[in-house]
DNA sequence: TCGCATTTTGTTAGCGCTAACATAATGTAA
DNA sequence: TTACATTATGTTAGCGCTAACAAAATGCGA
């Protein structure tokens, strides 16, 4: 900075008015120190920035370490919205969905004085650390989480889980299904918990019970196991329809069915929840719930950023009914 | 700094000294001062570190800003490798595949200061920009390139692709196949291109006319798209296999194949690559070449921080073939 | 016990930037 | 023109850490 003061004739304070906009600069002088800027390529030292201002103008992202569609593509939409802020980012994953695991990573984030910090991990061990560290910076979880007490310093944003369970399960019911089967996500996770009560709230306000068959875990080979299970009671005239809790499992679950025999929609309907690209591209077409996982990134970013505006109230997105072939009426006996 | 300095009796260099495991410091006051820096829950401030030593202890990461299962799973398994060697990960990605957008977002990571570089974006462009910066501080990037002249400093790190795709079509020539399409990937991309080599070399090894139809994208559309340009052609008996260039593009061509009435594998043999997680739960199951996504993310940052140890020559992965029930001997007329 | 090598601890300066204040230049009303 | 407000620029100090050197404490052989 010192090398680009000499050149512009000017002081290096100068220089640094010139860099951050400062009002005070006559024109002649913003030029000549842009130009020498220019000449000499000179790129300003943000740890030194960040040493005197105290701000480092970096987001942390706290995300889990797996391929999962939903999180990932939120991942992305916030390093995009947060570096058109003109922000740093920087990420971190968990090693394990435990509670020391969430109280190292987000040590791992803070340790970098980030600005902020948002958290694609919509799991109850990750919010739980995060209530207990009391972050200095502002947090924004990305997550279903719906007992948030007022005034609570961590905001949250999300996709309405509840409402998209409620819909495909409406959708399911007025197909004319009664028998229905929800194979739910594994617990901990809040989309699981949330889809759940969507599904419940449904089927009692149509006066039905509300049967589950939990999943192991998020992933095909779960859904594949449940479909394994439930084939026999398909079969058998117990179930004519099956909510997944995600697209994976939905995916598993076709695959189980067809493997017994079954014809999807012909013999049961399956509804998934996600939307995966591949879900238009399987046989049949799959019948789900659209989640705008790039909006999602794009107002958390905003939440985080957006300061003490307005409201505490969670950011809740809606979710969309997508209707393709894996769903029809249920067979007439 | 100074205040564990005071409570623990001994000058701020010394904490530091303890902090940065200098071997001179007495065992006991070792302990003393870490238990100060417990008791005070005193963290070290990177930003002043960083300024001091004129290193970051920061890698970053230059993706693609778009779901693709390969580049995301490398990602993530080069986060966690970082991580582990006690490195920070700064990342971002890119809004457009051209010269400028790789330019403005290895300027990004560079204005961090950062310690290193993994460039996980196989496309021509994205190296061309690398090529041209001469970034002063190690770059390591995924992409298959092969024409690296000697001595570059750039390293890359890559699964053969080559291989991969000789594998999946001398898979099909053993099936007996030889009226072969090759579904190629978009232009620019450094797997597309080496999957085209390697299959076009066993084509004609094996003596036959490598035949290719070009995607427009990497996506299912594409390979629906093409999937509906080939299905007469399969009909007509000209073609009784394709080797799609990715997992994507083969279940498009599935899907299509389908609509259009034809089984697979029976009426025609379909391969794809990567092995995407729902690969084994398509109907049918998709036979494919699976990519070590996380043993290439591990290689690039051990490749990164392992410095100049060694030979300059690329590290090569081998890909696996994966046989299963979308492939099988072509139809007897 | 002394003298010297070795280990341990302390002191000073500076990394490159911005905040706060000081000064100089300019504009404007009387 | 002068006096004073306003704008533009310069000077100084310090952010929290580590490198380099200085000084003190310790170990050890004679």
């Amino acid at each position: 900075m010192a090398d680009v003061a000499a050149v512009a004739g000017v002081s290096h304070q100068t220089v640094s008015r010139v860099l951050n906009d400062h009002p005070n600069v006559r024109e002649g002088t913003r030029v000549r120190v842009l130009e020498a800027i220019k000449e000499l390529g000179y790129r300003r030292n943000l740890a030194a920035r960040a040493l005197a201002t105290a701000q480092t103008r970096t987001i942390g992202i706290l995300t889990i370490g797996s391929e999962f569609f939903g999180p990932q593509s939120t991942v992305l939409a916030v390093e995009a919205a947060a570096r058109a802020q003109g922000y740093f980012v920087t990420m971190t994953s968990m090693d394990s969905y435990d509670f020391g695991g969430a109280v190292t990573a987000l040590n791992h984030l803070t340790d970098q004085s980030v600005d902020g910090v948002v958290v694609v991990a919509p799991h109850d061990k990750v919010t739980a650390a995060i209530d207990d560290l009391k972050l200095k910076v502002p947090v924004v979880v990305v997550a279903a989480r719906t007992d948030v007490p007022a005034g609570d310093p961590v905001h949250y944003v999300y996709v309405d889980q509840r409402d998209g369970a409620r819909q495909a399960t409406e959708h399911l019911l007025s197909l004319g299904h009664r028998k229905i089967v929800h194979v739910s996500g594994p617990s901990g996770w809040f989309d699981a918990t949330e889809r759940n009560i969507g599904w419940r709230e449904a089927m009692a306000a149509a006066g039905n019970d509300a049967v589950e068959f939990p999943a192991e875990s998020w992933l095909a080979p779960s859904g594949y196991a449940a479909g394994v299970s439930l084939a026999p009671r398909v079969k058998a005239g117990e179930i004519t329809a099956v909510f997944a809790s995600n697209d994976y499992l939905a995916i598993g679950l076709l695959r189980a069915f067809w493997e017994a025999g079954l014809s999807v929609p012909e013999d049961v309907s399956v509804v998934g929840f996600d939307d995966l690209q591949i879900a238009e591209f399987y046989i049949p077409k799959l019948t789900t719930v659209r989640q705008p996982f790039a909006d999602v990134g794009r107002a958390a970013l905003t939440e985080l950023l957006g300061g003490e505006r307005g409201l505490q109230e969670p950011r809740m997105i809606a979710p969309t009914m997508v209707v393709r072939a894996s769903t029809a009426p249920p067979p007439r006996n």
